[in-house]
DNA sequence: CTGCACTATTAGGCTATCCTAAATTGGAGC
DNA sequence: GCTCCAATTTAGGATAGCCTAATAGTGCAG
């Protein structure tokens, strides 16, 4: 049954069909071939090819032109690569000095290459955090997850101030513009004003003023009135 | 001219075979297809014909049925990953607890995925080491390696003592024997006897005797009567 | 100087993964 | 209920690597 141990290694392409298809859709509700060709930058036809036999591996479930859902296997060796990743991109900032728009680029290579055994190593340096430097939840070394429901920093609402704790965002030219206006987990921020469109909001951070856009007020998201 | 950087990113494939061919062969001398398929645990049709597509990217030198020799490109990429793999054990037995008999198999799979950033953060975490937990030494970033001319303990005459500067040997099961003797880089040794054939020596280490094949005896390479 | 035992190479195939171009399908809009 | 667009899948092809079986080259023994 679901316990069944994934025997055969997979492939490094493997590995990234399955961690897409997880981001595209932690839930479970079915993802679209062009989301999963456009996140892996390759064709449609290719990802249809390959959904094909994941899905004769048992990997994931496939309704022609309907979409794909992980099984639990599959969603697994998801959740796996999601853990290698993240105590990769903490161990890598913690250790070796890297900053959080650089770590992405270096964890997305070495999650396929590092052993178990070096992983759990790397988490008990680190003392086996909760979260990566970016504030994502790290999955247990059994496969679960704890997702934390926070509240869109677009969607606070004005006068309130709150804490970031998580940035959602993996391109390094974001992250980079992202940290120079001093956002980053842990962080304090106030919203003073909100544009009635384009979910602009005007926020307080280290006493300056910045406005933040749609996109990236969707990518911050932050705890409100926490133990008040 | 040879200063040309290799522009191209290699395979996993291609970095295993240059690094095979130069490990072969580090003087230059041809090595053989039949030596290559059998370091690499491949069929040596397989071997032919990587080789041809290496000849052609001028990564080596092919006279057919004579042997290989890699070019001074691909020579420069050989020890690129000699000091990947070197460092990367080195790092793994100084911060992440490996011994050496388990480091050779992670980096072997970590040197094709780590970034030169990486390396060099590595490298700068140990202080720039000159030589791996083996003994062996590590090519500077720049493609220099300093190859000591040290002494197999089976050609050290009776009597004298010596010091292990070097286990030259990947073999888990072997590096694990040889930990169990107390011999490794930095100890000292004493030849006591030996046999007429088979290269036997009987050395005394930390107060105990111990009797040391060929193979081993070949792989323990000292450093005779130093500064004295 | 010839034949034999190796070693090396060529021939022919397979799998994984990717691509482009050509069907096909599902559902929105009339 | 039919048409058509966009999304998806099928068709057909390429490349990197690897394999086994068959052929060819090398060099030593007689």
């Amino acid at each position: 049954m679901s316990t069944a141990a994934v025997t055969e290694a997979l492939t490094r392409s493997v590995e990234d069909y399955l961690k897409a298809i997880y981001q595209l859709s932690p839930e479970g509700r079915p993802a679209a071939t062009s989301e999963i060709a456009h996140l892996l930058a390759l064709s449609p036809p290719s990802v249809t090819g390959m959904i094909k036999r994941l899905s004769e591996h048992g990997l994931l479930e496939h309704v022609p032109y309907r979409g794909v859902q992980l099984t639990d296997e599959g969603r697994r060796a998801a959740l796996r690569m999601v853990r290698r990743h993240r105590l990769i991109e903490a161990y890598l900032v913690e250790f070796l000095a890297y900053s959080w728009d650089t770590v992405h680029e270096e964890a997305e290579r070495l999650e396929h290459a590092v052993s178990e055994t070096m992983i759990e190593r790397m988490a008990a340096a680190l003392g086996n955090p909760s979260v990566d430097p970016h504030g994502d939840p790290i999955p247990s070394a059994d496969g679960l997850i704890h997702e934390l429901a926070y509240t869109a920093l677009s969607d606070v609402p004005v006068g309130e101030t709150v804490e970031i704790r998580r940035v959602h965002e993996s391109q390094p030219e974001r992250l980079r513009y992202i940290a120079t206006l001093g956002l980053r987990p842990g962080v304090q921020v106030t919203v003073v004003d909100r544009q009635p469109f384009d979910d602009l909001v005007t926020i307080e951070v280290g006493g300056e003023r910045q406005v933040i856009g749609r996109e990236l007020g969707h990518s911050l998201l932050c705890a409100r009135e926490e133990g008040r």
